[in-house]
DNA sequence: TCCTCCTACGTCAACGTTGACGTAACCGGC
DNA sequence: GCCGGTTACGTCAACGTTGACGTAGGAGGA
């Protein structure tokens, strides 16, 4: 079997030669324009097959007047986390569907690896960038999009202007989250959240406070715990609260790390049937476990849609002006989230 | 803020204006080359940040006579399976690290899709590919092969020849999960595995009938369930196996969506501490169910990281023979495949 | 002093493709 | 037969960049 590097790959002048024809005719079959009789485009075709003739596209992207890659760029932020997985998936589908492309690369959450992540589709030239890790320093973004990429935030709006961001209902439905948990008779509501730079958990703790006051609740800042970025930060947090001297009867988990990070510590006290959890952001098996986890379930093809049709859209030129689109969560119960709380 | 349309991307031609230099000396200073004067370097590199000049890479490869477009393409089947988003992020972490980006591909399974998917790649000029979804019918990714494109196979072995692959213990390790079932007493085993055209399901049944032949069980046909694609079809299919006359005591299913089918309808029964089950593949959370799932749990960072390593051997030149790499899974007990058959 | 070598540039063409434009042949109408 | 229009091609240059090669000027050696 060859190897890569002898041959040379065929050229539209390759083609040409063989069929006889000018290069500039090779690539009106090629792109099927008109301006060439049956005969010409058959002896064309042959000569390519027979070639096994690839027309480049990086060429033809350089010469062509609208200088499409027929590429997008998506950034996330870890790939192992299935909320990023699903919209990755949903965003590749819809454009997969227009032929075009994803580049994908994880920044990990690491601002400079973002900004040398932008250089590199930059230097690409994708048509647009979905960024859906957009961390709280967005300068890399922001200069991107000033040189006029298109480009969409997935989960967190920009901190400049002029871009389009689709986000979901974090703070109404933490709200919604809360006020369920108090309709059961909890007066001792935990909230443990993820980074506190990051605008979801800012929205999500906004939506628990305001759960907390429509139930006539007082906040105890003691159950309040946050920057708990993973899962083991999670657990420590929960142990702690647990071991309050007026531990909660209810945890409100504001990302899903977390969530199964409080998990673990209920499960190992024997207490997973005894204190209620909501959770936020849905994971796989949620349903398997006992009791199921209620969780705050996002739209997540719904988001990754959308924002395909948002950029999609800026690409095609379209200039209105920038959207942020909220697409619904819905509070999924399946057990954990319907727990009453224990007479002590 | 300004959309994108109006301006022109700045050139090297603007570079070597606004620098009072020729367009080479602005390449060799871009590029890092000798052959510049530190003045002039200072005042390139001055005129590029002003105008926000960003080389632009393909154009770059197209000249070059290397001719790399430091860009992979990476084609999987299904990235809400995280047996694919982990192999993803791993060979994409490895990408990164050289400067290189993926450019992501669902072929869904579909043969079409995944020969279109290789000619877009192909018109990409990508410098390789990675394949994680192989499926019967391989012709596409031979042709492409034969044209030279470096090429690794992972999951599943090339039908063709002059290609690297990697792989895991497919057979050793459903032997392994077999003997141990039948070490603990149980003598109906039975195997639910994915499609059998695919060679990972072959490989996991011959396991699988090593297992009984080593243990001195013979093979109870009605208990072997194939084609099982997805959760629903494994879900029919275990119902099926628990209510014939003399059901299974142990199950052995060979892919994770079969697994957690399997798992929903012992949990729905009420046996999910009396029928034991051992799966191929792990899957998150597998440790918080009651019991804890046992599986047989490949490396799949290590497998990412092998084939991302055989890729990059591959585009720098190496010619040594093709490779067939193959990365040791190891069975995890949890409690699911501990549970020793009940008296009836 | 002259020749050689090196450094620091510049010039030119080419990578594979396509937009702009040219032209030869043919067709229909008068 | 001539004119205007259409069809089916071809020619040329350019997209942004870099390899090959040229050259001016200075340093260094005999």
């Amino acid at each position: 079997m060859d190897q890569a590097g002898a041959r040379r790959e065929p050229t539209m002048r390759d083609v040409a030669a063989l069929a006889k024809v000018s290069t500039k005719t090779v690539s009106r079959v090629i792109n099927g324009l008109p301006g060439a009789g049956q005969e010409v485009v058959d002896r064309v075709r042959a000569a390519a097959r027979t070639l096994g003739y690839r027309p480049n596209l990086t060429a033809s992207s350089l010469r062509r007047s609208d200088r499409r890659s027929a590429t997008i760029g998506v950034l996330f932020e870890d790939l192992s986390n299935p909320f990023d997985s699903a919209l990755l998936r949903a965003v590749e589908d819809r454009a997969r569907q227009g032929g075009v492309l994803v580049l994908a690369g994880s920044s990990e959450d690491d601002r400079a690896l973002q900004g040398e992540l932008l250089i590199s589709l930059s230097a690409r030239r994708v048509d647009g960038v979905v960024v859906m890790a957009a961390g709280g320093h967005q300068d890399a973004l922001q200069q991107e999009r000033e040189r006029g990429t298109p480009m969409v935030l997935v989960d967190r709006p920009p901190t400049f202007g002029g871009t389009d961001c689709v986000t979901t209902t974090n703070r109404d439905s933490s709200r919604e989250a809360v006020l369920q948990l108090a309709a059961l008779g909890h007066r001792d509501i935990a909230f443990l959240g993820d980074r506190r730079t990051l605008w979801t958990s800012q929205e999500r703790y906004t939506g628990y406070l305001e759960g907390l006051a429509q139930a006539g609740l007082t906040l105890r800042e003691e159950l309040v715990r946050t920057d708990l970025h993973g899962a083991d930060l999670a657990e420590t947090a929960t142990t702690a609260l647990l071991d309050l001297d007026r531990p909660p009867t209810a945890l409100f988990t504001a990302q899903n790390l977390v969530t199964v990070g409080s998990m673990r510590v209920l499960r190992a006290r024997g207490l997973h049937h005894r204190v209620a959890l909501i959770g936020f952001d849905d994971f796989p098996l949620a349903d398997m476990l006992e009791p199921g986890i209620t969780v705050v379930r996002q739209d997540v093809p719904g988001i990754g849609r959308k924002a395909a049709e948002l950029i999609f859209a800026r690409i095609d030129g379209d200039t209105s002006p920038p959207v942020h689109a909220v697409v619904p969560a819905a509070l999924v119960r399946r057990g954990s989230g319907e727990i009453a709380p224990s007479a002590h």
